[in-house]
Parts: structure tokens; sequence; C-alpha cells
DNA sequence: CCCACAATCCCATATATATGTGATATTCAC
DNA sequence: GTGAATATCACATATATATGGGATTGTGGG
């Protein structure tokens, strides 16, 4: 059972060290080693990778177009990015570009290997600086309330969630088969209990605070 | 240079483990061993913990709850929450709840000291099949679009902005400092470009797909 | 049993909003 | 320097919305 790597590094003697470290571990055959990925769509082809290892600071096409270049042609193949800088966004495009895996350059040589592991096994391995940067970049947006939190009643929310989707009061009506009157009064009570008066207020007001998604 | 650990895990031989474990570990100390964490601000007081490794399934109080109560005393001591299962939510309320790590147990023998010490220095170790959870969820909520993804201008983004606040067009024109047949000019064609024709289609378009903020 | 609350409907009206048509000045690219 | 896009303002009007009042019915708790 042979892994198939396949590395894109423009530092040299990084690539270098990362192709020795696999080198000596048993399972692991490196298929190519690039310090570019402008010939990524041949290498996929012809080299039949089963992980790739991608750096984020790539010269000529960078490694999140990188991901994005791999993911247009197969979603199944492991990408791991390897990277010295811990920045909130290049996660974030990465992840989003279709990275499965974060592991910063400072860490190679001790997890390297688990990190290839745990990707193949379906896992998102991530140096804990990274994993920080997601998880307060998380924590921001702040705990969801729920409607609860506004003693907002089952129709007010039904009523609320079809104005969200852009309905008039009419067509609030017809989605719940209720009298327009209805719908205004039903308004006029979730106004009361989220203190606003507008709808723009409240959509917006139930939308960031996650009442309705 | 010694690490105080407080260990709440009510598997008695899981807690011995962890136990054996760290006591093997030179720098480290173990400041208590408990079942359940009902007396936990005695323990903080009174044990002087630099760590707290927190089970998730906690009887009379869960590890959540455990970690809320924490939070609401310090805000300094990391906590490293253990688990054997692998649930969003849970993994989310921890998060929120201010945890620091998320461990399964299963990778307890191999990780947790590497994991204390991540912490320790401020990163979120977490298992990589945690990881997995928290970036599906991520990237669930989709890439974001931009502003620019429906061509709409500084200003126009400038009124959706003062309109998703809860203003009226009135209210918009006096924080533009421009006349409300403005703000209706620029509103009309932000409603052409998003496609919609409502205030809250508008604003809950917006919102949703990160238009703004 | 009564009360509070939820859900439903009705009426009335002052504003606000959506939409059309039209105009002027500025800027920026070709 | 011509044209396209932007930002600004104007006028008109049909709907929609916000808000006040009042009413009926069912339900669940005390």
């Amino acid at each position: 059972m042979n892994v198939n790597v396949l590395i894109y590094e423009d530092n040299e003697s990084l690539r270098n060290s990362l192709v020795a470290l696999l080198s000596r571990e048993k399972g692991f055959h490196i298929v190519g080693d690039y310090s570019d990925c402008t010939d990524l769509e041949n290498h996929l082809f012809h080299l039949h990778p089963n992980v790739i290892l991608m750096d984020i600071d790539l010269p000529e096409i960078n490694g999140i177009d990188g991901v994005k270049k791999i993911r247009a042609i197969t979603t199944t193949i492991p990408v791991l990015m390897l990277t010295v800088f811990d920045d909130t966004s290049s996660v974030y495009d990465a992840l989003y570009a279709g990275a499965n895996g974060y592991l910063l350059k400072k860490y190679v040589s001790t997890r390297l290997v688990t990190s290839i592991n745990d990707v193949l096994e379906g896992g998102s391995p991530m140096s804990p600086a990274i994993a920080r940067l997601i998880i307060d970049s998380i924590k921001q947006k702040g705990p969801k309330k729920t409607a609860l939190d506004y003693n907002l009643t089952a129709r007010e929310i039904d009523v609320l969630v079809s104005l969200a989707k852009g309905n008039s009061y009419k067509m609030v009506a017809d989605d719940l088969t209720i009298s327009l009157d209805t719908v205004r009064t039903h308004i006029k009570h979730v106004y009361e209990k989220l203190h606003v008066q507008s709808q723009g207020e409240a959509i917006s007001k139930a939308l960031r605070e996650g009442l309705i998604k």
C-alpha cells in the first residue's frame, strides 16, 4: 500500500527536506516535486498522486489558485497546505478553495507524516496556531441567540422567515395561508419584541443575531 | 517550571490513565483529578491550575457548562476538552463556551502532552476529525461574495449598509448627507443589480451573501 | 373557573417605499 | 473628446408598510 505524494514548494532546500523526510518513511512514494504548479494538470493526469503538498507562496500561480485548479479537476485527492505565515485570510481562502489541512512549516519535521495520514483518513489536520485563528474568527460572530431570547412565538418566526425571503405582506399571507391583517398583527408583535420599527431593521437584526437563517 | 494540571473526567479508568501519563511526564504536576465539576469554584481558587482537562460527558454538570463556569471566573486558564464523540454541536458549544482545544480520547495517549503544551502556548490543538467538522461547517456557509460580484458602486453599498441598519430613506439621506431622491435612485439601482424588488429581499440577500456585514 | 397568551381577523390612516421618467456634472477609459 | 458609468437631484404616483384601535377563539396554568 503505497501513498503517492506530489509536492509543490518553491523553496529548494525545504523541498529537498520534504523529499528526504518522506523517502525515509515507509509507504510513501514521491511521484514529483516541483517549484511551481504551472504544469499542474499534466502532473495530475500522469503522476497519479494520492495526496498533494502545496506551498501557499508559490511563484507564477500561488498555492490558493493551485488548489482551485486541483479542485476543478478532482475533489478526491486531499491537499495539505504548507506555509510560514499564520494569516487569517490566507487560511480562509485556502479552505474555501478546497484544501484539507494546513501545516505551519516549522512543524513539518515533527508532524508532516502524521498530517498526511490524517488527510488520507478524511481529517483536517492543522497546526494549533492555525486552528486558533479559525476558532477566533468563529467566536467573533458570537454565540447564536435563539428566537426564544426575544419570546417570539412559532407563528411570529414563520412570518419573520417569510418576510426575510423578500415576501411582501400579501405574499406572506398567501405563504402561510392567513389573512393580510393577521400578518400585520404578527409583524407588529415581532417589532415590539425585537424593539425595532421597520422591516429592514427587523430582518437585519434577525439575520445578524441568528434568529433565522 | 511546573505545569499544574486539573482534571475532570468521570471515567475512572481513563482518569487514572491521564494521571499516570502526566505523572510520568517531567514538568507536569497534577493538582487534582475529579469525576465531576460540582466543586469547580473551590478547586479553581485553591489548586491554582495552569491548565484544565475537561471531559464533555460529565455527570451533574456537563463539560460545556463546566467551561462556562470556569470562564465566568477566569479567562486566562486554558481548557482542553476531551471527548469520545466528534459531534458538531458539542464542538461548537464548547468553543463558544470558551474551550481552547478539543482532543478525541483515542488520541490521548499519543497527543495529550503535545496538546497541553499547545494550549499553554496560546494555540488551539484539535484532532483532525474535529477540525474537519469545523471546516465543513464553515465551508457550508459558502465563500463570501463581494459587492463587486454584483457591480455595486461604493455609494450604492453605503446606502445598502445604512438601510440594513434599519434606517428609513429619510434617515439614510441624512446619514449620507444627500437628498431623499438620490437615496431612491441608488436603491433603485441596487435592486436592479441584486435582482430584487423589495427592501427586505435586498437586505437579506446582502447579509446572507456577505455583501455587507 | 378565570386569566394570560397565542393566533386569527377587521378597520383606518399617515408615512414610506417601489418605480417610472428625466436631468446635470464628473470622471475615466478609449 | 466622445461615450459609458457614477453621483447627484427632481417630480409623480400606485402600493406597501407602520401603527393605532378593537374583536374572537382556543389553550394551558394557577
